[in-house]
DNA sequence: CTGAAAGCGCTTACAG
DNA sequence: CTGAAAGCGCTTACAG
């Protein structure tokens, strides 16, 4: 087994609150003794056990976050974020992933983790997090629980269905779709509002057959895109309204043989390498993600350090913005 | 705070030592008093510190794995395939990143880990693991280092070059270059012996011009494809020997406004979001990559769980898989 | 079947 | 400046 601290303080002769006192800097150690300790730590290639010491101290350095899907590269980011502020401030960032599963979401509520870290930041899947409450100091990022009192950083979902809309009225569209997740999250109602409320001040008839509401996965894209192009009269554009569903609807169009820019216009919200590469581009919302866990980060560690004052807003809303590229077609 | 086994012990007025033994299921508990702790434990919404008992019975049930990217669509399958196998054995994963910083590999093996976790799964970075070997159990995935004895789980890297040649050759090509990474581990190595070996068996002249080594980034390939095309004599075909270089090298021929497939042709080893929907597709080498996690978390499980027998090999080698698409273009 | 006690590797008042 | 002791939340022989 590894060296613990009581083999440090016989090899080095002295006590082990000594030796503790000389690996945290506290209070005045002589010199000497110092030598000694770091002569014994490196003899036996000591590496202090954490956890142990976080027993006594409360507090561990671990900070994890929750995301529903590792795969999808708005958490990537999103972690990339987080991880970029709470390293060099001395955190660990863990990641954990919840893979769209109620139960391990659940686990991490009950307070499996709850030991084992500090804080967490979490990007929701689910929208019941009463139980949340009682934990550690939490943060949420991207999906707003309407109601809830948590710290939070998302973005402005309406104003980029709204830019999204604006864009494809000025091509010419009028027969718009728009293909989105479920209605219970910010994410989803705001941006939904955004496209019901820009069509409304075009005086565009807001049409239910264009209005397809799934889950957030490609699939959904897939399968919503082929119902709508089934339609008697069918939309000329399609607003995918997160990075899966666009990636379905793009696939499924490219599957039909359809040309996007010219057949049919697509946007989507959310940027991605897909939306980049895929011929002919796809115009989209970018939103800032990695920003998002580096905010989050932020936040949840001046929580931790009993700096709450330096939050200035506990729900912090993000701008967006357009990528025009080639996937909308001019309407004559 | 939360409550400690203490609260629960003193509510359901038993000793401690009783308490343990009915949430570890250990040793005979009469129904009666097993009742009033669970009775207690619900009252207090007791739930137990895994971090307290680990220093105990020195297993915590969490495994790290450890990659050098987390933005990388390969890194984030091997991470599911071992959380696909961890979870269900009662294991967390714990992700780390190392961002392709030497220090923080460092770190884990250093052991600031170690006390966390039972066990490592790592894809490393770097080259030098002499002082990775007297930490906990650790299986390597996807690079081996030559000469070492460690558990890993790699795939034929050699093979998959031979088939990109080979579907390259078949196709008429004979200016064929080539884009690497270092030539450290088995994944550099391997694939470019593959190259030359099936040049060699084709007659075919290998030219030192057309080989490139640089790093496995995306910004090599896009900037080794812009030397290739500089040449006098430029290649009709090149072979972007991982993921990332050849998103590179892709969007090189795209910003110089060539068509995949027809002025030139590209391959790629490893397959990706991009290689499918890049336009026209791009031909190139899957590999199991989800399975790769798979494997290497069964093995870690065995090794930690006393059940090394149950390991056949333990160096495995995956097959891989040529997937046809139409980056090739017929050179008459 | 159940309890009292020791100990896992640390930190932190409390003395000196 | 340094040491002895208590305690963090658990588990596990050892008694009974």
């Amino acid at each position: 087994m590894s060296a613990t601290i009581k083999d440090v303080a016989d090899y080095a002769q002295v006590a082990v609150s000594t030796v503790s006192r000389v690996i945290n800097n506290k209070d005045r150690v002589s010199q000497e003794t110092r030598d000694k300790v770091y002569e014994a730590i490196e003899a036996l290639g000591y590496v202090r056990n954490n956890l142990a010491a976080s027993m006594k101290t409360g507090a561990t350095h671990f900070i994890v976050i929750v995301v529903p899907d590792i795969r999808n590269e708005f958490y990537t980011s999103v972690i990339r974020g987080v991880e970029s502020v709470a390293s060099p401030r001395g955190y660990y960032t863990l990641v954990y992933t919840t893979n769209e599963l109620y139960e391990k979401e659940q686990t991490v509520f009950d307070g499996e983790f709850s030991h084992l870290v500090d804080g967490m930041i979490l990007v929701p899947a689910k929208t019941d997090y009463t139980l949340y409450q009682c934990t550690k100091p939490t943060v949420i990022i991207d999906r707003e629980i309407p109601g809830s009192d948590m710290y939070s950083v998302c973005v402005d979902n309406y104003k980029g269905a709204v830019l999204l809309m604006e864009e494809l009225i000025r091509f010419g569209h009028r027969k718009i779709a728009i293909i989105s997740g479920p209605l219970k999250f910010n994410i989803g109602i705001d941006r939904m509002n955004g496209y019901k409320d820009t069509l409304r001040r075009y005086h565009i008839p807001v049409r239910e057959e264009y209005i397809c509401v799934g889950e957030w996965f490609e699939e959904d894209g897939y399968h919503l895109t082929n119902q709508l192009l089934q339609l008697a009269d069918p939309p000329t554009a399609i607003l995918a309204a997160n990075n899966l569903t666009c990636i379905g609807s793009a696939e499924c169009l490219c599957d039909r043989g359809m040309v996007i820019g010219k057949d049919i216009s697509l946007v989507g919200f959310d940027d991605s390498v897909v939306a980049r590469y895929l011929y002919p581009g796809i115009t989209c919302i970018r939103r800032a993600t990695s920003e998002m866990g580096e905010i989050g980060a932020e936040m949840l560690l001046a929580i931790l350090n009993d700096r709450k004052g330096d939050i200035k807003k506990k729900k912090q809303i993000l701008d967006v913005e357009l990528i025009e590229r080639n996937s909308v077609a001019k309407i004559e």
